[in-house]
RNA sequence: GCUGCUGUAGCUCAGUGGUAGAGCACUCCCUUGGUAAGGGAGAGGCCGAGAGUUCAAUCCUCUCCAGCAGCACCA
């Protein structure tokens, strides 16, 4: 006889069970309730089906819809089969891929049957419909563990080609389980699931677009119809869900943006804006807002040219990894004949520039250095050209053309905590002045980098360090390290701000830099009279001018006045003449003609200077 | 760049194989004590660009351009 298994439930205490029982039998043994509104179980973390049996001794949580992060994966992860097995059993032939839980929902990608296109959104109510038919037959979800022969077999035998790739490149050691959704459909799943479909709450879902989508993410294989879907608890969330939406197609920024008479974009200069004077007022304020912020802290603004010899990126390594991407033109006025067309002369490429660094290295370069000369902060309000892949473009928030608040610190290694931290501090005043809460995130190490293992290990404990010293690694700051997301020659730090209605916006960033200076071979003469190199902090707040004012449409919701209480907060946390600079931005302002969207103009406007602000 | 959809008056949109309409906005006049008020008159569009099919195309076909939603990308 094998012996008990030890379970520890979440309030300490502890239930001898038998092998082979189930997280179901003991949350019926708790009770009925409990029994009723079990979704899943949280065994030593790992989040199982409430029918696996127990395999030890271990800690265990019913999970119920009161666990939300964890029920909605759950329920999202199960729309997304269910939605896979109505596309099948209507469109026979078609191909079943993969399909994961989202932010807000569920997706899952088909292959088509031949012969017929991609999925249209006027085959969604359909499909609905027979997914709300299987929730409805409460069909039992059942894992089974396969082995890889087997599931290649099952899959090629169905002509499910793209599965069978998949089940043939799984990792060796990884145990294969299918989920069975009665007895008539299958899918190579990890789970877990819910016990059964009649869990779902048939109200809670809606199918909301189609689109195309690489296989494995790849633009080199076969493009698959995805099916994006929204899924919930419950009817309420859903509904609270949709009206979020509504809410942001109510704040989009280009529709304010031209209601407002702010800017407008058109085809001759597509992907660049045409600021209007009541949109270019607020771009006024914004600039003078930041050098004030940018003197205040100990910057040197500049400007640097527009326009560079070719040779300059290509010593810089842009050339060689962004060159598609760059604006290039002959370095010779063209020959135009009368009437005909433009020929270029001869082949001297210079190029708009697509980033400032390189211009800020040849500005550290002139004249020599000294380590008194460090921290040498350098700012720009730099104007960039990069050729987005066209699809990308979206109003205001990308863009061909924009502005960046851009900063180098030229510095030695010891001092980079400081000045991290000494922008942390910069980051946070700016942020919470304009009304956004937001998290910092470090993005660690990728798996293609530049450098030796030894010099990550010490670039990503400066960044964690300095954060740690402002004071911000901590939960409720959001702090999260991001494993892979890092660029190829750093790690970085990013500003995530949360807007208004809660969506999230990558902004502020810093990142070390030992490459650029070496690249350039710029250099500094230090205490010891020898060279040495500078590490270079590359640094922005507000990401673009052109993204950041979307931002702040969509946050206010183009309730302009509500506007000038940020700069208000903030300037008085930075100048003494706060209340008289206030007013003289009113004042611009108002005399510009801007007034808030006629029909927000009624909403209650509930901004709170911040304390600190006033505390000054 | 990829997939799908879209492109008609300043804005929001309707419409037809025989060269076009509505509401709002705009201009002028009248009415009105009233915060998107009412009445009248008017102006405004080579129906995204090019090619093709047709006796005839804004409406069909193709190509291109741009926009939208995703994907991929974002130094």
């Amino acid at each position: 006889m094998s012996a008990l298994f030890k379970i520890t439930l979440p309030d300490g205490s502890v239930r001898e069970v038998a092998p082979g029982t189930t997280p179901a039998d003991i949350a019926a043994a708790i009770g009925p309730g409990l029994a009723r509104a079990a979704l899943a179980a949280k065994v030593d973390g790992e989040l199982r089906d409430l029918a696996r049996p127990l395999d030890g001794d271990a800690t265990l949580a019913i999970v119920t819809a009161r666990d939300e992060a964890d029920a909605l994966e759950l329920v999202r992860h199960d729309y997304a089969h269910v939605l896979a097995e109505a596309v099948q059993s209507l469109y026979p032939g078609t191909q079943i891929t993969f399909g994961p839980a989202t932010e807000d929902g569920f997706y899952y990608d088909f292959a088509p049957a031949p012969g017929r296109g991609p999925f249209t959104e006027e085959e969604l109510p359909r499909i609905e419909e027979e997914m709300r038919r299987i929730i409805a037959a409460d069909k039992p979800l059942r894992r089974e563990v396969w082995s890889r022969e087997a599931l290649i077999e099952r899959w090629r035998a169905q002509g499910e080609t793209f599965k069978a790739e998949w089940a043939a490149e799984l990792p060796e050691d990884e145990e294969l389980t299918v989920y069975w959704s009665g007895e008539d459909w299958l899918d190579m799943c990890r789970g877990p699931h819910l016990a059964s479909t009649g869990k779902l709450d048939p109200r809670a879902f809606k199918l909301t677009r189609v689109s195309g989508a690489y296989w494995r993410g790849d633009p080199g294989k076969p493009q698959l119809s995805r099916i994006y879907g929204t899924g919930w608890l419950n009817g309420k969330q859903l509904d609270a869900y949709l009206h979020r939406l509504e809410e942001a197609a109510r704040r989009d920024h280009r529709k304010l943006g031209q209601e407002m008479d702010l800017f407008h974009l058109q085809p001759e200069a597509h992907g660049s804006v045409f600021w209007h004077p009541k949109g270019y007022i607020i771009w006024r304020e914004l600039e003078a807002y930041m050098r004030r912020a940018i003197d205040g802290a100990g910057y040197r603004e500049v400007k640097t040219p527009q326009v560079m010899d070719a040779r300059q990126w290509e010593q810089s390594g842009h050339w060689g990894k962004y060159r598609e991407n760059m604006f290039v033109i002959p370095d010779e006025v063209p020959n135009v004949a009368d009437d005909g067309p433009l020929v270029s002369g001869k082949a001297d490429w210079m190029a708009l520039k697509p980033m400032n660094c390189p211009a800020h290295v040849l500005i550290f370069k002139q004249g020599i250095k000294s380590y008194r000369d460090l921290p040498l902060r350098i700012y720009e309000n730099g104007c960039c050209h990069r050729n987005e892949p066209h699809g990308a473009l979206h109003g205001l928030m990308r863009v061909r053309q924009f502005t960046q608040d851009d900063a180098h610190i030229f510095c030695t290694a010891a001092q980079i905590v400081d000045e991290v931290r000494d922008f942390c501090e910069l980051s946070d005043r700016i942020y919470r002045d304009f009304g956004f809460s937001y998290a910092i995130k470090l993005a660690l190490r990728p798996e293609q980098r530049f450098g030796s293992d030894e010099v990550w290990d010490l670039a990503e404990a400066e960044l964690r360090d300095a954060v740690t010293k402002a004071g911000f690694a901590t939960a409720d700051h959001g702090w999260e390290e991001l494993p892979g997301e890092g660029a190829f020659y750093a790690p970085k730090l990013e500003w995530h701000l949360t807007d208004a209605i809660g969506r999230t916006w990558q902004v502020g960033t810093i990142q070390s830099d030992r490459v650029l200076p070496e690249r350039l071979d710029a250099s500094y003469v230090g205490e010891d009279g020898e060279r040495h190199r500078p590490i270079m902090l590359h640094r922005a707040i507000f990401g673009s001018y052109e993204r950041f004012i979307g931002i702040l449409i969509e946050h206010y919701a183009g309730k302009l006045p509500l506007w000038l209480a940020p700069v208000q907060a903030v300037v008085a946390t930075i100048v003494s003449d706060a209340d008289d600079y206030a007013k003289e931005v009113v004042a611009r302002l108002e005399a510009a003609g801007l007034r808030a969207q006629s029909d927000l103009r009624n909403e209650k406007i509930n901004y709170k200077v911040r304390e600190h602000s006033l505390a000054k």
